[in-house]
This record gives structure tokens, sequence and C-alpha cells, in this order.
DNA sequence: TGTACATCAGTGAACGCGCGTTCACTGATGTAC
DNA sequence: TGTACATCAGTGAACGCGCGTTCACTGATGTAC
């Protein structure tokens, strides 16, 4: 691989981690493109060419988050338990994707490939909602309980709003307060 | 009252509630100081005096916003459901405030104001978790627990991310939900 | 009750800066023949 | 295997704009005597 060309192959592809690590250090709107062309090495009109505006890239920020959810909840063991500690691992691996999501307003939420990767990803939601709802006649409510508990904490550690001892390992300081839900 | 005078008398109070609104319209960045000049219609200079910076400013309506949620859980009934729901009610009413007080990055969280609001939010959060924990265990997981479910299902509702059927009253679409962690 | 003075809130002109956008361009790659 | 041409990715100079900050100022208010 050439140390420098005039097309750069896989410009796209730095950019969106370009922005996903500046997103993760001065938060959404901390950077700008010129910031993110200067960071990838590019000229500053480079990014206008991939994504078209800050939109466009926060909506292929918000499109790969779902993905990357949908591939964690896919790849989990089953069960409510193991799909919630699945979420708050992603959120806390992938905080960038994870802020840009659930704000909507940032980008483009119908975008095709946006709403492609959310229903996947809504699916599997529901899949492990499931598991803990079971044939509960309160199954719905249920279910956005364990979806608000599982958000919950990891918007909380997200936050740094939660007790020191949980600030090592979320996934496991989790674990006791997801098993609230499922057992008493 | 003059309708103009110099001395606007009560200008930090109006810019503190023009900042809010412009957040809750546009998002935490989507606005310049000099924009909430002018729609208080003073000098672009004008909010520098009173505030400094953008930080001192979000500060203030991050200290603001810990106030309003002691105000709320003070005012709620004893019990967990109803300290939670209070919890709820506070997140949909003061979106703006909710937003900044957990982005903590975004303002000074050791400052002295803040702090003390904080506390006494958390101690009266802590009450309320009290009464969902009682004498169990695992009442450290319980109450973390309590305050997940109860943030997690406030910040899906203010990211749209809930069903339709929970958009017309968040406080009353919670209340099965949060039931759903003391009664099975 | 009146005057002098200090303090403070808010003004408005000026500054330099980084931004997004535009546009004519250059260089690399792929395809037709 | 070689040449011509179209397409596309990325460049870099130029633009106008809104921003935060500075600073000398003005006008209102509060206090001392």
């Amino acid at each position: 691989m050439r140390a420098i060309a005039y097309h750069h192959g896989d410009l796209r592809r730095t950019i969106l981690t370009t922005a996903v690590d500046a997103i993760s250090e001065s938060g959404v709107d901390g950077w700008s493109l010129r910031e993110l062309a200067r960071r990838a090495g590019v000229s500053h009109a480079a990014p206008a060419h991939h994504f078209g505006d800050r939109t466009g890239l926060l909506t292929a920020v918000a499109a790969e988050g779902y993905e990357l959810l949908a591939d964690t909840l896919q790849a989990a063991e089953p069960g409510f338990l193991e799909a919630g500690l699945a979420y708050i691992r992603f959120a806390t691996e992938h905080p960038a994707h994870f802020t840009v999501m659930f704000q909507p307003a940032l980008y483009r939420a119908d975008d095709d490939v946006v709403v492609q990767a959310r229903d996947r990803a809504g699916r599997l939601l529901r899949q492990g909602a499931q598991e803990v709802a079971g044939e509960r006649s309160d199954a719905d409510s249920t279910a956005l309980a364990g979806w608000s508990i599982a958000h919950g904490f990891a918007s909380l550690w997200l936050a740094q709003a939660l007790p020191a001892h949980t600030r090592a390992d979320a996934v496991a300081a989790a674990r006791p307060v997801l098993r609230r839900l499922i057992e008493r």
C-alpha cells in the first residue's frame, strides 16, 4: 500500500472512523468536516464527496451503529439476560454510535440503510424481550421494562452517573441489575 | 414594567430561559451565544456578562435541572412507583435540562451550585430506591435497577424510540412498566 | 431632600478566525476497440 | 498489447458569513454625607 495516493481507496471508511473517534472525544458537535479531513490527511473538500454534509455523515454513523448492535445481539447467547448484557456491551464499546443512534434529530432517520439496519436490530431486540415476557399477560410492559433497564443502565454508565464500582466493567456490574427483572 | 430599559433587570433569568428553549428546539449545540442575545433582544455581548461562556451557561442549566428534579421528587407521593413516575415526568417536561444534566462533559460538573443541587436530588432518589430495595440482600442492585428503568424509559421516550401508544402520555405509559420491577 | 460619586449592567463597533460551499483543476482507474 | 477516452476521487484557491472576544463607552442604580 502506498503511503500517499491520489486516490485514497478507502476514504469513506477512513472519514467514518475518524468521525466516530472525534464524537467519542468531543461529542456530537465538537468537530467540523474540515477537522475530520485534516485528521484523515486529505483536502478539506474531500469529505463532502462521500457524505455531502454533517447530516449525511451522521446518517452513516447511525446506520453502522444499528448494524453493529444487531451483530452484537445476534452473536449473544439466547435469553433476556444475555441480550441485555450484549446491549450494554455494545453501548460501552461503541459510545459514539450509541449516542448518535438515539438522537434521531441529528440524522436522516428515514434513510433506507438506517431503516433496514434499525429494523434488523429491533427484531433481535424483540426476540430478547420475548424471553423475559414469555406468556405473561403484561408481555408488552415487560418487554419495555427489559429494554428500559438495559438502555438506562447503559446511558447512566456512559454519563458517568453510576457508582465508582461499576466503572471498571459495565457488563459485570449490570448482570445483577438486569437479573433483578427476572427473579425476585 | 418598561418595555425596554437599559438595565434589563432580569437578563440572567431571560437568557437562561432562552437557552433552554433553544436547546429543546435545536439540541445542545444548535445555537450560539449571539443567537440567544438576539432572541432575548439584547446586545450580543450581554450574555457574557452573566455566564462568561457556553460552559458557564450550561453549568447554570444543569444546576437548575438538578434543582427542578429534586423539587419534583420531593413533591411526589412516597413509594418507588411514584418516585419513578416523578423522574419520568421531570424528564419529559424539562427535556433540555435532562439532556444537559446527563452530559457532564458539557458543563462544570464540580461547580458548587451543581454539586449541591445534584446531591440533594441524589438523596431523594436514593430514598425512592430504598422503597423498592427494602431489606433485600441485593439492595444496591435493586436500587440501580430502579434508577435504570426510570432513566431508560425517559431516555427512550425522549429519543422517540418507543411505540406510538406511549407518545401521548409518557407517565401513564410508564406506570405498568415500572410496576414490572416491584410485582411479578 | 439634594448632591456627588462609585458601581454595575448593558452597548455597539471592531477584530481575527474557522467554517461550509463553490469550482475549475488534476491525476488515477476502468473500458472499448 | 497498446491506445483513446470517459469516469470518478480528490485538490486547492477563493468566497462570504457568523462566531467569540475585546474594549472604550453610556446610562441606571445605590450609597455616603
